[in-house]
DNA sequence: TTAACGAGTTAACGGCGTTAACTTTCAGGC
DNA sequence: GCCTGAAAGTTAACGCCGTTAACTCGTTAA
């Protein structure tokens, strides 16, 4: 059996740590250009310690294994992507959240238009397929990443816009408790939070099917389709156009 | 180089093409149970071999490759779907086409709930990743299964309850043509395709987020928003709960 | 009857993830 | 200032994978 530790004790200030952080850094850099160049397939331990001149069981230094340093690099993607959501929502700080949540709508395209590949890793598989482990790192980017979303539909809720559909049957929604606790003690009610899924919901669907290709059977330009859809989206949060 | 024909000339009331078509049955039949039982990871040509009593390079009688082999399987999935949302729609044939397309839409659901692993392999990735030429048989049999949902909008619009957005720039659709050859001389108009394409988004939205395991977070029990969502689809084409 | 062909085999190549056993380099305590 | 131990990296190997080449065997059709 093999004594490695997962994560060695190097002194947070030394030379060596700095060093193990550049390595961890350059790993994704090259897993990344691998999949935006050659596509999810060519993500590969072998392939990875080639562009970086060293040998595959090397990379065992840094991570237990091939799903783990994928899982890393998903993470490090819903990073990026809740980067770029917020900054989008922060260009215009004074506009008010209507206006905020339409741009992080149209960022959210635009990034997956320009990094499909990225996107696909993101949300064209299942998130547990009989493999990942819920309750990882990539479970909390992927909260980061949400919770930009989800922030601003709160601030539209505070806003008193949302009329949520009357006589739903509140037979669902009882892990509430963890949207909560991402939500930071904001008492948002059952039914609103079902207005954001639903809204959530149908932002995902209408990127999803541009960017995977099943919409160019019919559409050249989908993007006043995606304009539309997002009017429909902020008219049901209560913010028409 | 081999002089293997990719399809040997079989004549075929004849006893070896009989043959032959029961082996190319066994190994869809086998892939799928592999796909089903162990992921799509599972699905090799190896695998496929061993469980069949054969060698790997056999299967090189029926397919070009492995990809060939995964292909053919996505198209006999779609025409299992297509088959399926085709009884669905015959279920009530005199109930009008409003409910037969919420028959439909539940059963598209109910078919990917059932068969997860199946669902994901025909929409849960790019459908050109670089790999996968256009214009083969899986899109024909892609063609089948939408055609069911096509159809049924198709009937909703001669109903004539449709009332599409208004003031839309038509600076999209220009390969109508092709959708209008699977419509079977339909001629219906570019904004009646665009409230098609609208709902079909939004219906594969919705349920890919759920089969793919987004929503687990949230939602114990998303039924009631699949119905909900539903239900302002078929609002959206003209016919009200 | 015989020649062609379909179906299947074995052997091999390169690439993959992963493990074991080893060497080298370096940081920190005496 | 040396020494020890851990971190970083190596080579070799195992069993998987897709794919190709060269071969055998049985059936079919002329």
């Amino acid at each position: 059996m093999s004594s490695t530790p997962r994560t060695p004790r190097t002194a947070v200030g030394g030379r060596r740590h700095r060093v193990r952080e550049e390595a961890l850094a350059e790993i994704l850099r090259t897993g990344r250009r691998l999949l935006v160049e050659e596509g999810p397939g060519a993500v590969t331990l072998r392939a990875i310690a080639r562009e970086m001149g060293m040998t595959a069981p090397a990379l065992y230094r840094y991570y237990a294994g091939h799903r783990e340093l994928v899982q890393a690099l998903t993470s490090s993607l819903y990073d990026e992507l809740a980067d770029a959501l917020a900054a989008a929502r922060d260009r215009h700080p004074a506009a008010g959240p209507g206006r905020q949540l339409r741009e992080v709508c149209h960022e959210l395209r635009a990034w997956a238009l320009a990094h499909p590949r990225e996107f696909g890793l993101l949300f064209a598989k299942p998130v547990a397929d009989a493999d990942t482990t819920p309750g990882t790192v990539a479970h909390d980017s992927g909260w980061r990443f949400g919770g930009v979303l989800l922030g601003l539909m709160v601030e539209l809720w505070r806003k008193g816009g949302i009329r949520p559909p009357t006589g739903l049957d509140p037979s669902w929604a009882a892990q509430l408790e963890e949207v909560r606790e991402h939500l930071s003690g904001a008492p948002v009610p059952l039914d609103v939070i079902y207005v954001f899924v639903a809204c959530w919901t149908r932002l995902y669907g209408t990127v999803a099917v541009e960017v995977f290709g099943h919409l160019d059977f019919a559409l050249t330009d989908p993007e006043p389709l995606f304009t539309h859809t997002v009017d429909e989206i902020l008219a049901a949060l209560g913010e028409p156009r």
